[in-house]
DNA sequence: TAGATTGTTAATCGATTAACAATC
DNA sequence: TAGATTGTTAATCGATTAACAATC
């Protein structure tokens, strides 16, 4: 098996490929070439099939891609032919909309404990499980084995709630916060930047208003 | 001025920039060059006045950069130096959750309505506002000069919604569906994806876990 | 003036696209 | 076999980094 270190460009669309072939598989789609998968996704042909060469010779040619083994291959390149522990800390509206975000759930992200500081918080159910007090957070991610935290705190609690995640053998961050974390170990932290998005709309829309200007 | 078009990738980096000089600010730093900016955010010097100077001359020889000046110019660059009237199209959890992220209402985006079409929502009180059947969105969107919409529906909803939004001539969207939108116009749709985010830790702890074995 | 740091041009690097031989 | 489509090498394009003259 090649092992070259894959683009990070290529990591990102992945996922995209993995939506894509659930869509298809869900429409009884058998097999696609890459020719299809480019007119479908907007991607070239030759990038599609670069991109899939990194990790192994999925097709064959003068047939393509067969989609079921594609879309498990994918799979198994995410990592999500496995289920993952997942704790949520801050159960204010963010928390407790993400917690009942099926789509998660379903690619087996499992959340099994919620916790947050706020006395009329704790305690409260959410879905089947109860609001617990961070002062059991190492405890309850040594029983369930927590592999990933879901951050929704808010900004200001963010970092420090992070540095104790990161103690804790925490692996993965998932931060909704508005913020930068900065990390001693290797612990795998994505941001959501969910403003970054925002501006971005607003800096499209102010370009469009004054292209028509000058 | 010069303008040429400006490399998506500087414009991704943008909000970044304009969040970092918000810190320096509160720290009251006067001037800051890009070698300083460099170390604290991980970019190259080299890179960040070549994505300054795709949009002008903000730095002086031998001095760097005005703190204050730089924001002030990066903000209008980002159309942030006007307020944005916004609805939330999905009064549940997450739309609830978003509504109440200050975030964004400090950068001048302000929430003037919220629909929904589940007669268990429609009309329940979220912040100071009461949330609106679906049936009265053009009219309001109308009244209010809606321009930018925050999609919080389910999947399944979204397309037709995000259709109904761009009819009602809407500029922009905000799309938390896990779902790519097709739409007829030149409307700005931005994409959340928050599960590929979730695909990204789960691959990045997969490559981790890997690396030990072979 | 001397020192610092920008703005900008040129060099390098990485990612995308084109082309085509290999092969199902 | 003939047609289709892959896997892969080579060419192009775009973005990042290095270098340095301009200048505050």
């Amino acid at each position: 098996m090649k092992k070259k270190n894959v683009p990070k460009a290529v990591i990102k669309r992945l996922p995209k490929y993995h939506r894509f072939l659930k869509e298809q598989i869900n429409q009884d789609v058998v097999r696609i070439s890459s020719r299809q998968i480019s007119q479908a996704m907007g991607f070239t042909a030759s990038q599609i099939r670069q991109d899939l060469n990194n990790f192994g010779d999925f097709g064959q040619q003068g047939y393509g891609y067969n989609v079921e083994d594609l879309y498990a291959n994918i799979s198994k390149i995410l990592g999500i032919n496995k289920t993952y522990s997942v704790a949520i800390v801050g159960a204010g509206n963010l928390g407790t909309a993400i917690s009942n975000y099926t789509q998660f759930d379903r690619l087996g992200f499992k959340i099994n404990a919620i916790f947050d500081v706020n006395p009329c918080i704790v305690g409260k159910s959410i879905g089947l499980l109860e609001v617990q007090h961070m002062d059991k957070f190492e405890e309850e991610v040594e029983k369930h084995g927590i592999e990933i935290v879901y951050l929704c705190t808010n900004m200001e609690a963010a970092q420090a709630v992070a540095e104790r995640v990161e103690n804790a053998g925490v692996k993965g961050i998932l931060n909704f916060a508005p913020t930068d974390l900065v990390m001693k170990t290797d612990i795998y932290v994505e941001n959501t930047y969910l403003i970054d998005k925002l501006l971005s709309i607003s800096y499209h829309l102010k370009v469009r208003s004054t292209e028509n200007d000058g």
